[in-house]
DNA sequence: GCCAACGTTGGC
DNA sequence: GCCAACGTTGGC
């Protein structure tokens, strides 16, 4: 089992979203360091934190389970679509998804919340520079947020 | 809107 | 392969 922090923005698609759709293709991710975690290492099972991101108030808002492996992300293809990519095909296609499925809305723990909290001091979300829209969160910290703030 | 910290592009 | 210019992310 393993764990990881996937970024969106609410108002291209909330928690709220995931929980009235229940299950989403989380595509649109174009940096290719998150796209390695996708193809490589995002597992069946896997737990996902929900983390709004460019809004009122940044941080984790719920949990997500991945139900669908590495799949061509199909918006790549779809060129009404902002995430089109003229430069890939289905023979080779350069971007990846995965589906998650609803699991449950936290309350948010912010992330002004996460960065004072020692414990939390080497998360990768809380590093300097940090921009991965993808990222995985050690078992350590993952049962650490959920006993302590959740 | 500002800007630090990256990432990408493309000429050489 | 280098690196300047440009684009993006995302907190504040």
């Amino acid at each position: 089992m393993q764990y990881w922090l996937f970024k969106t923005e609410p108002d291209e698609f909330s928690i709220d979203d995931l929980q009235r759709k229940q299950e989403e293709i989380w595509d649109g991710i174009r940096n290719y360091q998150a796209r390695n975690f996708l193809r490589d290492q995002v597992a069946l099972g896997d737990l996902v934190f929900i983390y709004h991101s460019s809004c009122k108030e940044p941080g984790i808002v719920g949990i997500a389970k991945v139900i669908k492996t590495a799949f061509p992300d199909p918006s790549q293809f779809n060129d009404q679509s902002k995430y089109f990519d003229a430069k890939s095909t289905p023979d080779n296609p350069r971007w990846i998804s995965v589906t998650l499925e609803f699991v449950e809305k936290l309350p948010i723990i912010a992330l002004s919340t996460l960065k004072s909290d020692k414990q939390l001091e080497s998360m990768y979300l809380v590093q300097k520079g940090s921009r991965l829209s993808i990222q995985p969160v050690i078992e350590d910290e993952w049962k650490y947020i959920i006993e302590t703030y959740s």
